[in-house]
This record gives structure tokens, C-alpha cells and sequence, in this order.
DNA sequence: TCCACTTTCACGTTTGAAGCGA
DNA sequence: ATCGCTTCAAACGTGAAAGTGG
């Protein structure tokens, strides 16, 4: 199989190739745009095209029109919905804790907020069951991830970057119109994480327009040199949004690094190397520009429905349409009866905060509800704060991973072992304009190839990249008999140590302000119990609709001489087995260390 | 060997950035 | 400097074929 893969990998890219003669050509110099129609402002100006979108262009002006209705749309539509749901959340709003009334240029961490643009659409793909297609060449993600943040200080830098993390520990087959537990996840892909390409930017830059992501890739080739982000076909995920702060004196490596994780839990999908489920087909369709082609007559709805050989009646656009707008068509409960939605399960991956993973048993009948709708607040937050001075022992990060080997780090790669827990951090920064994707991975985890105690993470100062939460719930990858080499590759032979700072579970401390459904983290966290080491009990991370935590792992990224935030280059290769040494597989999350007044201070 | 399922790959269409000239 | 046209890479889903595993 994974001979297979890399055979398949290789001859796609050599088809690629074939069909683009021009590729190599030196046309331009610039990255090739890749934009969505409706692109992203900012990932599109960090693109550096001369021609590109200006600021006040009309798609500029369009797509900040566009978040702003977005916003209204959702604060019109939050009636109806459960107690359980925040009113914010259901804006796609979140709030970091509020520590201090403070605003303006001491804005804390926790004061960010972030709302998820197209939240609708998001909604709309969710009840149906959001499928991502994951192909060798990578593939972006539809609708594509932007957020608009807010309460940032302004010029304060900070770095986002996405990473996504299993959401539970299943592998999914389409089946009678459904997502049904298929066995148990695969081993999790190294995990990595897609860094905005404007990053480090101060908060006025953030929160001026829309935040994208929409060049992020989703890949199932386990070799992908790209540095996409690697998934397994068939199995669940959760995207995360992670703020760091990346001001100098915050860096990984000092004091007080603070960083916070959003999570829109509307925006969890299963990937898949093809469609399975028509209704999402149809949803592209009609709303991704790139597939206006497919656009047509209620012919080709037809054509699609019989091809896919799905055994359900054949619904015509026209009809799914009408279905999503009346839920009491018998057949549109029939197409819901297999996506995500109605169902009381809150489980899967959500259930992870409690660190008891869903059994299998229980998820068999649930699945197709996995993604929780009602019962969810509609965003998972985090908002952590690092301290170098504390022990992982204090923030229950048991294991740290370590990069005990040279590896090298390929540049704007960073990728996390298991990356049940996110892997977060490095280098947040990609410097290189053609590179569309800013990818950082952890070291694999390769739990049973070695150990690193605590103290020798706090001993190594060349520690490039530090990852946070990173739980590795499958240890290993394996190439026909060869354990799988880890895309190590992301770690510089002189950064040895790659600490993992635990992600910490936390278990939802407050509820939504009224009508903002606004996050408050005053209320505190309390600790969750160490969640083992296994892909469910990873997951929990996401779980947390707020929590603080302080890090004393030393550092989330590298501070290096000269330029404290700037990584060295490094290209990957990968590391010879054994590179990483992980001695224990059990992370510890911290869970609300009593961080109160968790200040960081803006230089 | 068969079968079901998954993955790969070539294809046509659409979009938008790049390049160039007016 | 701006505008408009052309070119072409990238993106999309489709559909058939190939691959994989039970």
C-alpha cells in the first residue's frame, strides 16, 4: 500500500508535469496565484503580486462587505438555537478569556476575537457532513478557512497558523447515504501545520481585512514534499486556529509566550480522495467558482447521483435546494439521516475534552451525527500562555518530543507527530514568496525510538521548533516493513530538542455573554487528568471551548540570534529512524493552571 | 479469483494573475 | 500610470481505470 502510494505520488507528479509543459518555464516570478475567486486579501498581498487585488480594490472592499454581512447574517440567525449555544459562538465569534478590562495597545491575548467568515456556508457543508478531498498533488480546502480577527493589539505581532488534528480516533466509509465507523483510524499523519504566509504581522494588519487560508492543502501523500498538510483518507478532522504572539521579547523561548487556539467545530470534515456523499458534491458545486462547470442542468445532477452509484433517490439540484431550506421534505430526512446533523451524539471528537474517547460501539450508531450541531458551541477556544520557567511536570506535559537527531528542517515545514494535539509551533514564517504554504511540522514522534526526559528538552538550547500539544497517538508509520520516515525533515540538525508543549484539554469554563456568545476564560479551567496518549483522548484539545494555560515548556519557537523570530532555512529530508526520541507516548494536558491575569507584555 | 471499495489520472471548464502593448 | 487583451497555470469535479484488501 504505501509502495503504492509513493509509486502513485510519483507518477502524478510526473502527470502533472505532462500536463503542464509550462510549468517550468520561467513566465513568472512570482508564486502562481491559486486564488479563489474570492481570495483572501491578505494571503493574496503576501503573494507580492503586482497586479494583485489592492487594498480598496473592489473584491477588496467586496470581501470585507462580505465578512461584515457575514457577521450580521449569523447574529440574525442565532435564534433557535440551543442553550448550549453561545450566541457568539454561533456567529462563529470567539472570545479569548478575559483577563483584564484592558484594551487598545494592552489588549491581552485573550481579548481576540475571532469570527469565522462564510460561517453559513460552513454551516450549510457541516449538516451535510463536510467531506474535504485530499489528493497526492494537495488540494485546498472548500469553503476555504478566513476568519476576521479582532482585539488585537495593533501593533503587537502575531503569528496565525492552522493546524488539523483528528477528530477522533475512527476511520469512516460512506455507507446507505451515511457516514458509518469503518475501524479504527489509521495512524495519524505527521502532522503540520499551515503558517499565513503574512506571518509574524502586527494586529493592525490582521484585523484590517479578511484573514485567509484558502491556500492551505490538503495531501494523503505521506511523502509530501510540499509541505501540505497530511491526512488520511476516510477519517475525520478538526481545523484549528492558533494566535500566537511573536513579538520578540514573547518569543517561544522567553517568558510569557502566549498563544491562543480557536476552534469552529462547523468547519470539522472527513477527508476523502472522492466525493461520497452527492449533497456535498452539489454544495461544491454550487458554490465553489472553480466548479461552475459543473454547473449545469438538472441532467447533470442526475449524472452525478447515478455515477456516484449511490443507492438513494436521485436528488436534482432544485431538489437540494429545497431540502436545505425545508427540512421537512421526506427526503431531505433521508439525506440527513446520513450526514451529521440532528443527532444527540456530541461524541466523537468532542467528547475528547472529558479525555474518554468515543468507543467504537458507541459511534457506530452516531457517526453519521458526529458532527455535532446543536449541542456545540459553535467554537472551541483556547488560549494558552507559556512560561520557560515552569516545569512540564506543572503543565502536565509528561513528554515533551524531542528531536534527538539532525534533522533537517525544511523551511516553513514543521511538522508535529501525531499531531493529535497541535502541533504548534516553530517558525512561524515563511519568508519565501513562492511558497504558497507556510508548513511546519514537529519532529515525528516516534515514541518508541527513543526517550528524552523533561530536563534534557530544558537543556537543549537549540531547540528550533518547538510543538505544542502534540500527542502522538499512533507512534508510527511504516513504508513496506520501514518504519515510516517522519517528515522530519523540518528540524535543523542543530535544533536537537523539539519540545511538545502539551496542549492542555480543558473543560469549558464559561459560558457565552449574552448575544455575543462571547468566551470568557475568567472563569477558570480546571485541570483535566492526564489524557493518555491515544488518538481519542488527543483530540481533546479541540474540545475546550476556553481555556488558558501556561506552557512551561521553554520555548514555541526558536529564538535565534539576530533574528529571534526568524527560523533558519531549512529544507527537509527525512529523518533517519530513530532521529526523534520520544521516551514516553503519554502526554499530559494541562488543563487550566490557574492562569489568571496571564498577561503578556507588548513591546 | 471475485468483489467491493478506494485511489489515481486524464479531461474539460472556469478563474484570475501575469505579461504585453496601446 | 492605466486599461484591455491574451496567455496559461491552477483549481474544480467528473468519470473511467487501476489498485488494494478481504
Amino acid at each position: 500500500m504505501s509502495v503504492r502510494r509513493v509509486r502513485s505520488a510519483q507518477a502524478q507528479s510526473a502527470a502533472r508535469h505532462r500536463r503542464s509543459p509550462n510549468a517550468g518555464k520561467a513566465k513568472k516570478n512570482t508564486p502562481k496565484h491559486g486564488d479563489l475567486p474570492n481570495g483572501d486579501p491578505i494571503e493574496k498581498r503576501a503573494s507580492s503580486h503586482p497586479r494583485g487585488k489592492k487594498e480598496n480594490s473592489p473584491e477588496m472592499l467586496q470581501e470585507k462587505a462580505s465578512a461584515g454581512a457575514d457577521e450580521h447574517m449569523s447574529r440574525a440567525q442565532t435564534d433557535g438555537e440551543t442553550d448550549l449555544l453561545p450566541d457568539q459562538s454561533q456567529l462563529g465569534l470567539s472570545q479569548s478569556p478575559t483577563v483584564s478590562g484592558s484594551s487598545g495597545p494592552e489588549q491581552n491575548i485573550e481579548n481576540i476575537k475571532v469570527v469565522l467568515h462564510e460561517r453559513e456556508l460552513w454551516k450549510r457543508f457541516h449538516e451535510a457532513g463536510t467531506e474535504m478531498i485530499i489528493t497526492k498533488a494537495g488540494r485546498r480546502m472548500f469553503p476555504s478557512y478566513k476568519v476576521k480577527v479582532t482585539g488585537m493589539n495593533p501593533k503587537t505581532k502575531y503569528i496565525l497558523l492552522i493546524d488539523i488534528v483528528p477528530a477522533d480516533d475512527h476511520r469512516y466509509k460512506f455507507c446507505d447515504n451515511k457516514w458509518m465507523v469503518a475501524g479504527k483510524a489509521e495512524p495519524a499523519m505527521p502532522g503540520r501545520l499551515y503558517v499565513h504566509p503574512d506571518s509574524p504581522a502586527a494586529g493592525a494588519h490582521w484585523m484590517r481585512q479578511l484573514i485567509s487560508f484558502q491556500k492551505l492543502k490538503l495531501t494523503n501523500n505521506h511523502l509530501d514534499p510540499f509541505g501540505h498538510i497530511i491526512l488520511n483518507s476516510m477519517h475525520k478532522y478538526q481545523p484549528r486556529l492558533h494566535i500566537v504572539k511573536a513579538d520578540e521579547n514573547n518569543a517561544f523561548g522567553s517568558k510569557n509566550t502566549a498563544y491562543c487556539t480557536h476552534v469552529f467545530h462547523e468547519t470539522a470534515f472527513i477527508s476523502v480522495t472522492s466525493y461520497q456523499n452527492h449533497k456535498i458534491t452539489q454544495l461544491k458545486i454550487e458554490n465553489n467558482p472553480f466548479a461552475k462547470g459543473f454547473r449545469g442542468s438538472e441532467e447533470g445532477d442526475l449524472r452525478v447521483s447515478r455515477l456516484q452509484g449511490k443507492e438513494y433517490p436521485v436528488i436534482s439540484k432544485s431538489m437540494v435546494r429545497q431540502r436545505i431550506i425545508s427540512s421537512h421534505s421526506h427526503l431531505a430526512g433521508k439525506l440527513r439521516a446520513g450526514v451529521f446533523t440532528g443527532h444527540p451524539q456530541v461524541l466523537s471528537s468532542y467528547q475528547y475534552e472529558t479525555g474518554v474517547p468515543l468507543s467504537n460501539s458507541e459511534s457506530q450508531d452516531s457517526v453519521s451525527n458526529s458532527f455535532p450541531q446543536s449541542r456545540d458551541p459553535s467554537l472551541m477556544y483556547h488560549c494558552f500562555k507559556h512560561r520557560d520557567n515552569t516545569r512540564h511536570l506543572e503543565l502536565g506535559c509528561k513528554r515533551p518530543y524531542l528531536d534527538s537527531s539532525s534533522v533537517v528542517s525544511e523551511e516553513h515545514y514543521f511538522h508535529s507527530p501525531a499531531s493529535y494535539e497541535s502541533p504548534l509551533l516553530s517558525h512561524p514564517y515563511c519568508t519565501e514568496a513562492s511558497r504558497e504554504a507556510c508548513m511546519y511540522s514537529s519532529i515525528e514522534a516516534e515514541s518508541g525510538a527513543g526517550a528524552v526526559d523533561a530536563d534534557d528538552l530544558t537543556n537543549s538550547p537549540s531547540v528550533n521548533c518547538n510543538m505544542w500539544a502534540t500527542v502522538q497517538p499512533f507512534t508510527r508509520y511504516s513504508v513496506d516493513g520501514v518504519p515510516y520516515q517522519p517528515f522530519a525533515a523540518h528540524f535543523t540538525s542543530s535544533a536537537p530538542v523539539t519540545p511538545m508543549v502539551s496542549h492542555a484539554a480543558s473543560s469549558i469554563v464559561s459560558r457565552p455573554q449574552a448575544d455575543l456568545g462571547v468566551y470568557n476564560s475568567a472563569t477558570v479551567q480546571r485541570g483535566l487528568p492526564v489524557i493518555p496518549m491515544s488518538p481519542s483522548s488527543s483530540s481533546g484539545s479541540s474540545a475546550v471551548p476556553i481555556s488558558r494555560h501556561r506552557l512551561d515548556h521553554p520555548s514555541l519557537y526558536n529564538k535565534r540570534p539576530g533574528s529571534p523570530l526568524r527560523p533558519e532555512r531549512h529544507f527537509s529530508a527525512y529523518s533517519t529512524p530513530g532521529a526523534i526520541s520520544i521516551r514516553d507516548t503519554s502526554y499530559q494536558y494541562q488543563v487550566g493552571l490557574g492562569s489568571t491575569g496571564s498577561h503578556w507584555t507588548d513591546s
